[in-house]
DNA sequence: CTGATAATAAATAATAATTATCCGGAGAGA
DNA sequence: TCTCTCCGGATAATTATTATTTATTATCAG
């Protein structure tokens, strides 16, 4: 059997790992319940919103509540190891995959939501920095728009 | 007496002058109440809450209803005369000055918002859209920290 | 391994922000 | 003036999130 290939980021497995080593250095207990919600948030690709990660985390655990889950998400975000995206009219969605701050492009019909790399913010942050005065400590970038899928059936 | 100086962006006056255009254009009724909501938002600085605007409508206009400054931001924005910035965990925020997407800083602390002139995001949008593949319409970029005044009291 | 204990989970109630509904009244146009 | 639609105010409903309460459990000292 081929040894499986290198990836640019962490794999569901690892980041699951140090989210753990995270929880444990700030001496919170591991819990199933909290182990359930972090396979979650490693595995998933398309930033949940609470309700999904819900779901996903009842298929193993179905007497979990839904407070459990936000209690454990306001937990890891700080920790700093998730990232909340949060929105006026529709509910937050959550990268447990990238979780320190990054542009996103939502789509404004579907909702999907995508955050390829892309030209660093540091300066523009350091021009805000600048220019408003205020100690800047954390970013949301957000583009809104129609993703590719949407715009066909436009 | 001198002549008032010229600045760089509309007057209170003016602004007024351009919402009410639009209500006409669009063919909506310009009463009293909208009148009173369209100053306020004319003459704030501080991006104020629906609440805070309820507040300023009121002082003239008493009976008014929370209800009725929803729905008229709610028309305004469909007009694009009002930038309306969402958040998860505080109420939306508004620019009736400058009502076209543009960047943000926010104090964590008390809540000031400035949105001095940045470097364009006009590059960074295209970046976004060309890599994710999105056609994107707005943005919101949103900087959280501490203003000057906070950071003092640190 | 066991038991003590403090943290956590589940259920549920409460809150905050926003939106919908209903109805009376004002206003533009015939 | 009449009419018909839009609008404003009051209030109910909804949605997302947070707080409270009580039972359970992970952790660790012994
Ligand atoms: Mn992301
Ligand atoms: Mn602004
Ligand atoms: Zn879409
Ligand atoms: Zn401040």
């Amino acid at each position: 059997m081929a040894k499986a290939p290198p990836t640019a980021h962490s794999e569901p497995a690892q980041r699951m790992e140090q989210m753990i080593a995270a929880l444990r250095a700030a001496g919170q207990r591991v819990t199933p319940q909290r182990l359930a919600v972090l396979r979650v948030l490693a595995e998933s690709h398309d930033h949940p919103t609470v309700e999904t990660i819900y779901e996903r985390v009842s298929r193993d655990f179905p007497t979990t509540s839904l407070a459990t889950i936000y209690k454990t998400l306001t937990m890891l975000k700080g920790l700093e190891q998730v990232l909340e995206l949060g929105f006026a009219h529709m509910s937050s969605r959550y990268d447990g995959r990238k979780p320190s701050p990054h542009a996103h492009a939502i789509c404004v019909r579907c909702g999907a939501i995508a955050d390829p790399d892309i030209g660093p913010m540091e300066s523009l942050a350091k021009d805000m920095a600048k220019r408003s005065g205020y100690k800047l400590t954390r970013h949301q970038i957000d583009f809104f728009g129609l993703c590719p899928q949407c715009q066909k059936k436009a």
